[in-house]
DNA sequence: CGTTAGCACTCGATATTGGTGAGTGCCAGA
DNA sequence: TCTGGCACTCACCAATATCGAGTGCTAACG
């Protein structure tokens, strides 16, 4: 990136100012316009001359002749990275997303769906969690019953008191009390101990089986080795989709359209979102960086939230790259904290 | 309803005509246009006359002076209770609904999600499916884990292989063995017995309860009591939603913005199509006949599907008012006898 | 040398105008 | 009862004019 090359401070200051206020209104802001601005003690003709250097460096542009100048990709990137100020939270907005999450949530899903709801409410805009990797979650039980042929319904409920199931194909049909024994016994060994933990168990316990004799366990696990595979996060929480209907940016029927598929095809919002669980905190995506073009007239806020210290899955808020990224950013910082809390495991 | 009062048959005729006409190409029809049909062989002037009459029986209306007519809501009614000639369906498409829905479907609301996705599909429209009611599938197996204090997590299978979970608040806390045993005595008298029945049976034991000593029986079937209390249906499998940002009497984004806030609070679509549940076949909703001014430029085609001779749910697909009910009604129709078809129990 | 005033210029937005054509209602005659 | 004729209405479109916000450039100023 060609980044501040010899932007001194008053260009800085100008193009933050600039950026603040098309933020604010939505219209290309002219000369005349940030002449006004008090601490900006200058001449709409020099303020003229900033703004086409500005514009030689491809931070803003001007979208015709006679309009002002409208900040590009990179001059967000720059307003965000560098020259943002971000507001502290109103105390009451404080108690609001503190009151959202704590209430009597009993299931992990629940609460990820306030947080997303939260956060669509609180910014007007789309909000989004993704389901938590089940990782370092720990197995309470887990059960098995027979369906047709070698097809088994495979229920497991984990220590977040979440009941998840799935069907697995098995090499042979196995009577009920078959099942029964292969419960009891991956009961008796895995309960207690991480989905992580487990899968490093199955591997050790398959390559021993070459030696041990007891078929009832080397079936057992199999079958815990076909429903513990690995899984990639598939699926989110999405709330106040229809917010994005209000902005003009987004008015273009073709443009929601794509966008709305993408909501709805998921892959490639999890993809996106699958990015920013490296990330340290507060990650952004503006306009076209995100490399979707359903994305490209949206910017994506989102940060990691984690569980007991390890970071289980990402949220964010979707919205026009025109947004008040400084209030938006603390609001899905805290937002990420206080869900990560709620999560916890009392 | 001012139902057929005069109208002879050349102006039913018309109607019909104009009707088809203005599906086909959304244009307002005028009297030049419709004085070409072969088999109405009248002058324009003659069929301006039919039209004014047309027009006062509040069938059709004109946008403005100089335009044709366009059905009104009353007109669309008329036609489709008793002009439309249905399509049978091309068996390339009946080829695809039976391919769509037999595909080798593990549980229930995979099949739901198929066959709303293929309503969607077939129709370019949206396709939605309410969840089947659960009262005439039968329990297999029922299972409690405590929670904190007096919430029990509770688990059953029924035989269409879902997977149901719920969490209940009991007046005391149970030990783990307590559970234990109250899921056995659960699963020896109430399993293979449809969740109907086994509400019938709840109520007859309770009443018993006073003169019986078993505390442990009494807390089973307060649990299941808790458990299997009836709740009304409250969701459904929406699909092609974005199909409807195509249709320019959607493209007002306020009434497009409403449309897809309906959707998401679920609630009045599902009380709408509750309402479907007790017609014989085929029912319709067109424009503001729904009372949900959300759906006043939409219309609504329904059909109950049956599992057993059950009525156990509704699906339908969403459009404009102006849509080809001739293709969609065997469309619906259709895919609600292979749906319940392919629920059935095999 | 940076800053500023002045000026010609550009171009979107908005309103005005006139022409075109589809469609209507009505009337008089077949 | 149907039909041809006719005056009228009105959305739609293209051409045209006006306005004003904002620009780039240049020359003068401190």
């Amino acid at each position: 990136m060609a980044g501040g090359q010899d932007l001194n401070e008053r260009s800085l200051y100008l193009l933050k100012t600039l950026v603040e206020r098309y933020i604010q209104d939505g219209q290309p802001v002219g000369s005349r316009l940030l002449s006004k601005d008090p601490q900006l003690k200058l001449s709409p003709a020099s303020i003229r001359n900033v703004m086409a250097d500005l514009e030689e460096m491809g931070l803003i542009h001007s979208p015709h002749t006679s309009a002002g100048r409208v900040p590009t990709v990179s001059g967000y990137r720059l307003f965000v990275d560098s020259l943002l100020t971000v507001k502290p939270l109103a105390s009451s907005e404080l108690d609001q997303l503190q009151h959202g999450l704590t209430g009597e949530a009993d299931k992990a899903s629940e609460v990820l769906s306030k947080a997303s709801k939260l956060l669509s409410d609180v910014t007007r805009m789309a909000g989004v969690v993704t389901l938590p990797r089940r990782e370092s979650v720990t197995l309470r039980h887990i059960e098995f019953l027979p369906m047709s042929n070698t097809r088994v319904l495979v229920i497991f409920v984990t220590d977040d008191q979440e009941v998840h199931n799935k069907i697995i194909h098995t090499h042979k049909q196995f009577s009920p009390a078959e099942l029964q024994q292969a419960a009891n016994y991956l009961n008796s060994v895995y309960s207690g101990r991480s989905l992580a933990k487990i899968r490093d168990l199955i591997i050790k316990e398959m390559e021993q089986d070459q030696r041990q004799v007891n078929q009832g366990m080397i079936d057992a696990v199999n079958m815990a080795q076909l429903t513990f595979t690995e899984q990639p996060n598939d699926d989110y929480v999405l709330s106040g989709e229809t917010n994005l209907m209000g902005f003009s940016e987004l008015s273009d029927m073709e443009r929601l359209k794509q966008l709305f598929e993408a909501f709805s095809q998921k892959r490639g919002v999890i993809h996106l979102l699958d990015q920013c669980l490296q990330a340290e905190g507060v990650q952004i995506f503006i306009g076209e960086e995100s490399g979707y073009s359903a994305f490209d007239h949206c910017s994506l806020v989102t940060a990691p939230y984690s569980v007991n210290d390890e970071v289980v899955g990402v949220l964010g808020v979707i919205g026009p790259t025109r947004m008040a990224y400084e209030k938006v950013i603390p609001f899905v910082d805290v937002t990420a904290k206080l869900l990560g809390a709620a999560l916890n495991p009392k």
